[in-house]
DNA sequence: TGTCGTTTTTATCATTTGATAAATAGTTTA
DNA sequence: TAAACTATTTATCAAATGATAAAAACGACA
């Protein structure tokens, strides 16, 4: 997806503005299985998919739980970083050969200070971003395993062509095996 | 908890930014049992939490099952109707009688574009909301059910003498019975 | 095409959780 | 205080999920 499709879909800006955050932006191209964000590290930057797919996880005892999937369009951020300037807990990976575009958090927080509208496309970011989250989480806590495999199918139709089933299960919250065996009762 | 200090919480303000939220801002008191937001409605407000403690829920077939429980400091929103200006799904019950401070989403929006330490408060205060959301789901996630248990009480240690038990277990994603068996485990 | 390595499914058993009902404890009100 | 509610726990059985191991399916590649 392009840069422009990717900024206004957030917030739709005035030229002026919109031409200050994509000077502020480089594209990068990074290979399949590439870490982009490390676990315990203050990352400096935040990215836009325009092609690929990614997800982060985290470790529970050995165990690698996703807890995110991200496809074109679709912001990478690690929030523990990008709000609180602290190190985050997820390790970003690519599962595709990803297109990326990258923006320095340094340097988007002293365009939020200048620009009213940019500090308005920034609020925006975050009101979209909380309104996914929430939504992830009643589908957690109301939903049953078999109903989230069903929407994440509907959401993104492709994912089991791009994605392994051991990271959708975790994703899911449930094991491959459990996963399996919906997946099972299903057809 | 005072107005003062909530919104500086959230993001410090210099004093003439600061006067005009303020002035926005209107107080309430209203009783236990009340119900603040309703299901299906797009709600003209936000609040904070003076004093008092409140729950969101919606309803899984006819269980009414708890997702966020906010007390003193706490903003009560429906993102729903915040950020898209959609009806929500949640019903919001006041818990105590609670003190409640106000604020038109309409007046707030108006704001945002007119004054750009607001935009800046506004932006932070999406940012610390989805920070919340996503320690959340990562716990709903990572964690047993015990786990969280524990978690709620390090965090709200007034909780069990403020909220039923019931309201807790299903914002644990948990049905009662299995809470009580967790608490006789933990005994 | 056949082999090796990885991914996914199936099988088995143990554990956890849910659903339902009943018992106990705690609160409110007449 | 007694009665009537309401909240919480306990008991029982059924269903869902986890852990582990093994089998089957799939994919990469010589």
């Amino acid at each position: 997806m392009e840069l422009s499709q990717i900024i206004d879909t957030i917030y739709p800006l005035p030229t002026a503005s919109k031409n200050i955050i994509k000077a502020a932006i480089t594209e990068t191209i990074l290979p399949k299985g590439h870490i982009l964000f490390k676990a315990n590290k203050v990352e400096t930057s935040i990215y836009f998919i325009k092609k690929g797919i990614a997800r982060a996880y985290a470790y529970s005892d050995a165990n690698q739980i996703t807890f995110w999937l991200g496809q074109e369009g679709d912001p990478i951020v690690s929030m523990q970083s990008y709000v609180n300037n602290q190190k985050g807990y997820e390790d970003v990976e690519l599962l595709e050969e990803c297109e990326l575009y990258e923006l320095k958090t340094e340097k988007l927080q002293d365009l939020f200070l200048e620009d009213i509208k940019i500090a308005n496309w920034g609020r925006k970011f975050s009101e979209l971003e909380l309104i996914k989250s929430e939504k992830r989480l009643i589908a957690l806590q109301f939903n049953t395993a078999t109903q989230r495999y069903l929407a994440l199918l509907k959401n993104y139709p492709s994912i089991l062509q791009r994605v392994p089933l051991a990271h959708i299960a975790s994703y899911l919250g449930v094991t491959q095996v459990s996963l399996s065996r919906i997946r099972a009762n299903i057809k």
